[in-house]
DNA sequence: GCCAACGTTGGC
DNA sequence: GCCAACGTTGGC
């Protein structure tokens, strides 16, 4: 088994926050809707069982990361792709007769007790070339190196789940 | 609501 | 393959 890794992970909190992802049976729930193709490759190419996951709120008030989750199950086909009904429906899976798209299971396991705002992650200078700090970063998947993962596990001061 | 910074689409 | 037009993300 290779390594384990670190990734972060955007949710915007009005449509799925990390409290709904708390309150879901075993704090689990497919990571549905990834509709990029650089964020579905590190699904379906990279993640593992057991890689953990800060978990971001992206257009909140304030923006910033709120907890940790770990990677429960890996790749399998979005069926919301598929879906006439879905928001996340994509004509172009239907037409080759297969969900395009993957997503994964991930299980929240820890609640910052410090919220970590995006203003305060831009104030530590250790954290300069985190790959969400850099101007025009969209992916709403991203990795995170271990020592980026260190500091920011010790700043949030998280508590079990 | 604005808009910068992307990413995707499709005509050529 | 180029690139203009369009769509999306996400901070502010």
């Amino acid at each position: 088994m290779a390594k384990k890794r670190y990734w972060l992970m955007k949710t915007e909190p009005d449509v799925f926050s990390f409290d709904d992802l708390v309150s879901r049976p075993d704090r689990t729930e497919p990571w549905d809707g990834i509709r990029n193709y650089q964020a579905r490759n590190m699904m379906r190419d990279e993640f593992q069982t057991g890689d953990e996951v800060l978990i971001y709120h992206s257009n909140a008030k304030p923006p910033g990361i709120v907890g940790v989750a770990k990677v429960v199950r890996e790749a399998y086909p979005d069926p919301t792709a598929l879906d006439p009904t879905s928001k996340y429906f994509d004509e172009k899976s239907v037409q080759n007769g297969e969900s395009r798209w993957v997503m994964v299971d991930v299980q929240a396991t820890k609640r910052f007790r410090n919220f970590l705002s995006l203003n305060k992650l831009r104030d530590i200078e250790d954290l300069a070339d985190m790959a969400l700090l850099r101007k025009g970063q969209r992916l709403s998947i991203q990795p995170v190196s271990a020592s980026e993962w260190t500091l920011i596990l010790q700043l949030g001061k998280p508590q079990s789940l």
